[in-house]
DNA sequence: AATGAATGAGGCTTCATTCAT
DNA sequence: CATGAATGAAGCCTCATTCAT
């Protein structure tokens, strides 16, 4: 039944993620700065002025780009927040396992990438991305820690505690790969280990 | 006496030193890619036409940047180093202390965030910043490490730890306060705190 | 009906030869190193920007204008040759009166001029027009001189010489014209009876 | 005594000529629109302002170069003229051989080339030349005609004939070694007889 | 819905030329 | 006499964006 729309219309719905898509691949290869409606067109298979049919500007491209991960997103966060059964350090790896995996396979990391290029002058994305993004991964942190101190596997004084400072290796990682990896190579594989191990080691150490 | 130098011959010696300080205030408002040699010129108070008898291009421009603070970041790795007293903990807050200052204070983030922006385009340049700033970092906390083992504060297992996740969380704050501290402010000093106690609980934790 | 094509659409495949038109007008006026795309805008009626919808650089405009003259000059060839009947005489004296329209008419002394300007810097177009252009009025100059040969008009010996001495006369006139003439006129038609005068005098005395 | 001045004044003194002799390599080199200032201070040795101590601009410049070549040249006529005697055929070429000389060996195709390219804009310089180099070359071949009909060699009716055609295969060569002669070599020696030939020829025959 | 045509704003860079020593 | 420093004018080119079909 959903099936039943003509092509046409099937088609005009799909432009906008189609263009998303083209965006993206622009984005990483180029930079955001860089990157051009001419290519980003190129890339979607259509013409520069049929772009403007559905954003206005390449900011709105962006904009709508990293919308359209937020959803994706929070079910990560469900996902992770979910699982039921295991110690702090099993559901910390297998937070930041996630987390990594957004990272380097893509999305994710486009986004820190420009952000943190030409994140001044998107104030308004900085901030939805900061509060869509950001902070569901900073929740989940923090209810992972909440429930090793309920489970007594922590101490009380890891509560107060910045958690951003126990994602941060993550996000290090992300931008390292895309920037420094030629010339340093960074094994992700091994990083997140010893990223999972100085977090776990160092909150249990204070039991 | 001394000072009857002719202004204009000063002032050429001056010169290259003003407009880097002039671009680097331009980069760090503007990003590389929206700066532009009017804007650089402006700051300098000088012609943008002035700006081409020193550099060849804006790329020279940044390159020059980046060069003309390594010495800095030399000297900085040799203070860390020739620090003689005290355990790991204290050493390891020191080092983070100066990293930390450098990185908040200013030239290291900007150059960070350009890198980050433009990298893949200045392949070059993201070698000599990995190759003498950052890897002077690692160098100097592989350093302290190895001190650690050796008076048996840590553990020998750390050795082949890599070092740039016990960096890691500086960075993460240099570039935070750029992009995200608007929306939501970072405590550079208890961050920084963390950032310490988290590294030396882990690698103590292990002993 | 079958003007009712849209005025956008025959615009388009006109712009072009429109661009070509104007730059020919610009050449020929200001020379090629001076001649602005702001001029050849102007002359076309269009913007600035517009000519980058159709050539890459000022340099390709001015081979396309070169190679758009080449169709012509290959007719022209076919039709000095193509004649039929006639004495050596009759028969230079035509393919000079050819020539000359062409070179006093305008383009083919424009490309002269350019190429004698900035040769050394266009060395396909150089080798392009001598290949197009001046090789085809050396062999019609050849041909003519063979058919002499063959109808005992002209000796044998006339085989051997390099005709561009024959032609030379021409080549100068064209830019004597576009040079030299407003201080010291020179009168065309005399001129090129001179010029076949001389070398059907030469070549006949030779008998 | 005349060496005695003190070599500032003889650097002095030199100065124009040493400018003007590396203002003609450039023009050479680069065409007279491409020369740049810069280029030919290079070129002499000194610094680019230095040239505004002797000359305006940079058409002053080629002004000088070209009224600097004037004595040279009425010292040529003199000599082409001088000469007491042979028939029309050996007076003809040895005048041919002096303009091919100059033409081929540089400063005069210099000239050329660049009147050709640029003299629509220095209409002053065109009749200069035209009247203190070209006319001068007339004017010997007008002589050596006259004389050859003084003495029967040339018919009365060559008198009234535009010189300029017997002159203007040298021109054409001049030109042609310039620019074509890369992608079609010419012959010097052989082309300079041609010529020669072909004028002789057709004058003779007349008679 | 889609596009080809067109353009204005703005960037980088070159160069002849002036200024002050 | 000579020059290093500095600049304004001007050119080429790119790109986001609008217009008209």
């Amino acid at each position: 039944m959903k099936n039943t729309l003509p092509p046409r219309k099937r088609r005009k719905d799909a432009r906008p993620a189609e263009i998303i898509a083209a965006a993206l691949e622009e984005f990483e290869v180029r930079g955001f700065g860089r990157s051009t409606l001419a290519g980003i067109a190129k890339r979607a298979g259509i013409s520069r002025t049929t772009i403007y049919l559905y954003f206005d500007t390449k900011e709105a491209i962006f904009e709508a780009a990293i919308r359209s991960s937020v959803e994706r997103a929070i079910d990560d966060v469900a996902e992770i927040a979910g699982s039921a059964e295991g110690d702090f350090g099993t559901f910390f790896a297998r937070a930041v396992d996630l987390i990594y995996d957004r990272l380097v396979e893509g999305k994710a990391a486009v986004f820190m990438k420009i952000l943190v290029a030409e994140g001044q002058f998107m104030p308004d994305l900085v901030a939805f991305y900061r509060r869509e993004i950001l902070s569901k991964g900073e929740a989940a942190i923090g209810a992972l820690i909440a429930r090793g101190i309920k489970t007594g596997e922590l101490p009380e004084s890891c509560r107060s505690e910045d958690v951003r400072v126990f994602m941060a290796p993550a996000i290090f990682a992300a931008l390292w790969l895309r920037v420094f990896d030629k010339v340093d190579p960074l094994d992700i594989e091994a990083f997140k280990q010893a990223h999972v191990r100085l977090v776990v080691d160092a909150l249990r150490g204070r039991a």
